[in-house]
DNA sequence: GACACTGTATCATTCCATGATACAAGTATC
DNA sequence: GATACTTGTATCATGGAATGATACAGTGTC
């Protein structure tokens, strides 16, 4: 269900909590949706049960899940209430030109990015 | 010229390795044009001389830029020279998932997200 | 050669990500 | 309802990475 890119040089933490918004994104975990026990993904990614905690309190800092002790975590809404609008549009800028900058040095046409960015658009946006 | 964004909470060394990143594809800087001197751009950024330094040998790592001392620091090439292909493209789509899942969590429709990416598109790919 | 500029190298320090461990809250089973 | 088991939470320790302080080395100008 939940996987992490293998080379990344992102915190573990950070990897999974991207992993699990991606996922609520793309529709794959719906609200009502139960999360693995931390200590359940802890052991499946080999990392320390906190790690896993901590990222399940940053999802729930957005509003997306909702965790409670003895009952688990579920997913609680598709809408991320964190930070402004005008916030998240800089983010996104910055975050895509980045990406852009990597595209065009690494010698990709106009498009072939454009290609590509259309491509996982209609992933998240898709009709199912 | 080369300017940080005010909230990123990644190291300040990879924001400005992306700064230079994305000013050479966007063609702000083009090969021969010259860097700051790592002291001038210290003091601007407010932070150690290694700290430049360290980000200009990044960019040096992938062919981005050449250094001398006595110099100074140089664009040499707009082609990243580090990694294969199939590293830079997973690399690419892991964080344009990214993007695309907190623009969805956002709440932006798809035709937003589509005229936002085609705009910042078209800035790294204009006639300029 | 003296000086003012450039990048480089080395070591210290600070901070953050992760881990070890104990705690608390809910659920089930008897 | 007592016990055991599951869940998330809190606290502190630790290792490593990011940054800083300082000294060094190469290049140019006079």
């Amino acid at each position: 269900m939940i996987t992490l890119p293998s080379d990344s040089t992102l915190p573990v933490t950070d990897q999974i909590v991207q992993a699990i918004r991606t996922a609520i994104a793309r529709g794959q975990l719906r609200p009502g949706d139960g999360l693995p026990p931390i200590r359940r993904l802890a052991c499946e990614f080999g990392v320390n049960l906190n790690t896993i905690a901590r990222a399940y309190r940053v999802l729930e800092g957005s509003g997306l899940v909702s965790a409670v002790p003895g009952r688990g975590t579920r997913v609680e809404s598709a809408r991320d209430k964190g930070g402004s609008a005008s916030q998240r549009r800089r983010r996104i800028v910055t975050a895509l030109d980045a990406i852009l900058a990597d595209a065009k040095l690494g010698g990709l046409t106009r498009r072939e990015a454009q290609q590509l960015v259309s491509k996982r658009l209609g992933i998240f946006w898709s009709a199912r």
